[in-house]
DNA sequence: TTTGGGCATTGACCTAGATCAACTGCATGA
DNA sequence: TCATGCAGTTGATCTAGGTCAATGCCCAAA
């Protein structure tokens, strides 16, 4: 289990965080003008913990992708009810080509770093360059498979199956959290508050809290700290959750 | 009423409705060699209304089109508790470029046909015509904004929010279902069974059939038989749903 | 070394929605 | 004509998770 981290497909994950188009090991599709074409364009932005990168409805000049840091996607309603529906690791990309505004807000839960990219220019490259394109459409693919199963967990899972799932899934999605892993045995650490965890699993922060309590006394995690996070055995973890499938790719 | 519907664009849209890449008023842009190709290798398919299209982790190697009834995407998890995660109407498109098998099953829940491109030769009409390729991605970030919104609805709404919500999102969503407008008076035919509704909204039916009646009570909404549905003002039914934005392009 | 503020935990209680169950109204078909 | 069966409604009750409130913990600023 622990050989998937330093696989080639992990590697140039990392190596690509700073530009969309090479990111999950899509750079070996890259010709090297057409990296060319996108260096020129790209520019760097930092955010602190807690900042708004853009609202909802405003006006969203760039594509990006995120260095270092983590960001949220986020909708809320008028009297301030507020929904996570998206949640942004190192070498994710956030931007909507062909879109004036922003469908919801990004905010920076961490101190963050960018990598952007003026949408104009962007989208000529894209125009010019198909395999762009397809890169992104299968990128836009996958959120789109991540928000669909995110809807069967925000519609139907119990509160205990949720924090389940979250933990699961963050445990899975980033090597940069997964300290360690072998027979089973995960550590992480989560990047969110209680609060941020409960908007993304549409729970009060005091369910969380409770939750999480609870899956500590059944053993199924150990904490230390706050957010630091043991799986002593993630396949009983998985189980918690209630998934279906290995849910390879959430959010 | 019929007024909306003689429009150019609407006119392209029902026209369209047999070729993924006529959607939505994008003909303009097909030049006819390029529709040549997608008719060389289109074909039509029926089902029977309860039947399944497709199941989840199925292999999939067409893409297609609906030309007429509805389709729902369903996620289910083992024990059989069921979360809708889209709704495709007429000229909606389904199928995923690049994708080996279905992240979820596709159900006819009326009579249903559909408009296939065996997915091969349909990539190689991408590949070769960029602005088919752009096409789906425009229309997949519109599913993916589609399905965050429906995230807020699962994740934060009251029961009653919700159904003001889908009843808006259907009226709202195809012209031939709304029959009438004017004055804010909408008629509408829901097109889903009470299960199916409660299958959407991440209710169980009897809340649904619940919340219909307390909005038909406080004069929210009208009813004919089960499914005929008359909105004597549609900004009410809009501000019952909560919305934040004007829930344009809601699933 | 206090003080204050941000996070987190825990308890007591309450309510929206689930569950279980009875019943209606219609259509289908024997 | 009467069964059968499906879709929907409504009632009675239960409970998961929300709400409100007190308390603990840690760190940074005074």
């Amino acid at each position: 289990m622990t050989k998937t981290q330093i696989t080639p497909t992990k590697l140039t994950h990392v190596q690509c965080a700073e530009c969309p188009i090479r990111h999950r090991a899509v750079c070996a599709r890259c010709e090297s003008d057409e990296l060319d074409k996108l260096e020129e364009i790209k520019y760097y932005r930092s955010f602190q913990a807690g900042q708004t990168v853009v609202w909802s409805g405003d006006r969203m000049d760039f594509v990006a992708s995120v260095v270092s840091g983590i960001a949220t996607l986020t909708q809320t309603m008028e009297d301030g009810r507020r929904q996570m529906v998206g949640l942004l690791l190192p070498s994710d990309f956030v931007g909507r080509p062909g879109r004036e505004t922003a469908a919801y807000d990004v905010v920076a839960t961490t101190d963050l770093v960018m990598c952007c990219f003026r949408k104009k220019p962007f989208e000529d490259v894209m125009a010019t360059t198909p395999h762009v394109g397809q890169r992104l459409l299968e990128m836009t693919l996958d959120e789109l498979d991540a928000a669909r199963e995110w809807m069967l967990l925000l519609g139907r899972k119990t509160a205990r199956e949720k924090i389940a799932s979250l933990i699961a899934i963050i445990a899975r999605r980033d090597a940069s959290l997964r300290h360690e892993k072998s027979e089973g045995r995960v550590i992480v650490d989560l990047p969110l508050t209680r609060e941020a965890m409960s908007e993304y699993l549409g729970l009060t922060l005091e369910t969380v809290s409770r939750q999480i309590s609870a899956l500590r006394k059944d053993g199924i995690i150990e904490i230390e700290g706050k957010r630091h996070i043991i799986i002593p055995d993630f396949e009983r973890l998985v189980e918690e959750a209630g998934d279906d499938s290995d849910g390879g790719f959430l959010v």
